[in-house]
DNA sequence: AGGAGTAGGTTTCGAAACGCAACTGACTGC
DNA sequence: GCAGTCAGTTGCGTTTCGAAACCTACTCCT
């Protein structure tokens, strides 16, 4: 229905009211992954289904994922992500990688490679001044153009 | 108390498992801002006071942040970011990201810089091999060191 | 034609999580 | 001694979740 609102001004709040709930970054994880219909995301998630009509549905509205139907009679549909949906890529990379780093004791269960080259990914944040990468102790932040006045108090 | 185990092998699962709430990944926003103690957390989130106390002690358990008194009678701890919190950075700057693109009309409320330079940083996934920036849609994924067999199936 | 199977939901209801407000305890500063 | 700050804890009503049953609407098999 709404476009969750950008919540006061942070725009990780902004993502975190749109997609910041227990089950949908992992639906969307199951549609990076090519698990496009209902029964399978049921089934592969473990969500209860009543959940899941209403996830897909929200996700729907929000512009997130886009309802394709593969046939007729009954009408059955898939769930594909938008530009919108694709544009969360780097955040379940970054995700995956921090679950990489802590949690996975035998290396990491799945390898993100380059489709050219096969060669394992990498992520950084860099500076395009500097051409370097840069450390979370190195990275300031500033307000923005999109910074209100009150949000500075 | 327990370290949230690696939900059947993928690390977005896990990670979510840990800090994929409502509240959670907000928390450690403020954290990485700056603000530290309760009080502060309380009223710039606008979190119920009961569960900010429960999530800050599972922050502790899971060796997220730890608990840094800075002063005593009465004791009064503030909450920081361990090697293992501050290495969440990627995840929160990507989700920033996708915020900032998708609902940030008036441009970004907030920017982050190099703090050597002042330059906006950048974030992206790139292949070492090919020197590249790599986007979604060249990235696939195969079974890591960690994955088992079960997983496949 | 009758019955099983598949796909995608909707409904129901008890359990868990949440949100608010009041309360406590240990102090400080006036 | 009275107000104010800080960091919680407690109690309770509301919301959300989860599991299972149920409902359509079809296809396939015999």
């Amino acid at each position: 229905m709404s476009d969750t609102p950008p919540t006061e001004g942070c725009s990780i709040a902004a993502t975190l009211a749109a997609v910041g709930d227990r089950w949908t970054l992992l639906i969307l994880r199951d549609l990076f992954r090519g698990v496009r219909r209902f029964e399978r995301l049921h089934r592969d998630l473990g969500i209860a289904r009543n959940l899941l009509t209403d996830r897909l549905q929200k996700l729907v509205d929000m512009g997130i994922v886009h309802r394709v139907p593969y046939q007729d009679r009954p009408v059955r549909n898939e769930y594909r992500l938008t530009a919108k949906g694709v544009d969360l890529s780097p955040a379940l990379v970054a995700l995956m990688g921090w679950g990489d780093r802590w949690y996975a004791a035998d290396g990491p269960p799945t390898v993100l490679v380059h489709d050219a080259c096969g060669t394992p990914l990498d992520q950084a944040v860099s500076c395009p001044h500097c051409h370097e990468a840069v450390n979370p102790t190195h990275i300031r932040s500033r307000p923005g153009p999109g910074s209100t006045v009150e949000a500075l108090l």
